[in-house]
DNA sequence: GCGACAG
DNA sequence: ATCTTGTCGC
């Protein structure tokens, strides 16, 4: 309601803690297996925080477990700092996780940063987990030339100062999504799951946990039953 | 200084 | 993100 008043932390100290972490990212494959892939999201009931972490089967894109997790928004939304205001509440529901999780999708994005840490390569290097970042709308860099790759998806790198830091991936035509890498994945392999979970405009475990944390937050216990 | 800007 | 109903279209 009131994020108005000063902050204990100055974001110039919060952007120094970003350039810290975003030298801990590892952008190559760092698992073995993918068995289960978990979906996770934050919503917003006046200052009110909800996330919700689904975690489904990748095979057949079945829901096998869902966490949530509430509290009050105590960080503004200013853009390049989201990971301030997303990560501690998904680091709450992450650990009320029973089954085991190889890589996390976050609506958020990765590397695809001015400063090379979105929140989803944030919340990646403090879970020391896998993590791919996902997003409907570009935050920076600029788009080079589109490729057609051989299953009809679209894919057309993203360069941020200089660097190849994500890519707009799209499908029949659809609007695209922007994917890049949270932690410990390849911008390859972020691409390849998120065309491989893909059903609607964002892969399907980031659009259950959309829908699960907006039900969550409006205390639509119908919804939640299944 | 100006404009852009994930959720 | 959120405030919000019906409605146009594949």
């Amino acid at each position: 309601m009131e994020y108005g008043k000063p902050r204990r932390v100055s974001l110039e100290k919060l952007r120094a803690i970003q350039l810290k972490l975003a030298e801990k990212v590892v952008e190559e494959d760092c698992f073995d297996r993918l068995e289960n892939i978990c979906g996770l999201d934050v919503s917003y009931k006046e200052d009110k925080a909800v996330a919700c972490a689904v975690t489904v089967r990748f095979e057949g894109l079945r829901k096998i477990e869902a966490a949530f997790a509430s509290s009050k928004a105590y960080f503004p939304y200013i853009p390049t700092f989201l990971s301030f205001r997303e990560t501690p509440i998904l680091m709450k529901a992450v650990r009320r996780l029973r089954e085991k999780v190889d890589v996390f999708m976050v609506d958020a994005n990765g590397v695809l940063h001015p400063y090379f840490l979105g929140a989803a390569s944030h919340l990646g290097v403090l879970l020391d987990k896998p993590t791919v970042g996902v997003t409907k709308k570009l935050l920076c860099g600029e788009l080079l030339e589109p490729r057609r790759l051989e299953s009809g998806v679209t894919m057309a790198p993203i360069v941020v100062k200089g660097r190849i830091a994500g890519a707009a991936v799209s499908v029949r035509g659809l609007k695209p999504v922007y994917v890049s890498v949270g932690h410990k994945v390849s911008l390859e392999t972020a691409v390849r799951l998120v065309v491989e979970t893909l059903r609607n405009r964002m892969p399907e475990p980031i659009r259950l946990a959309h829908t699960l944390s907006r039900a969550y937050a409006r205390g639509c216990q119908q919804t939640l039953r299944t």
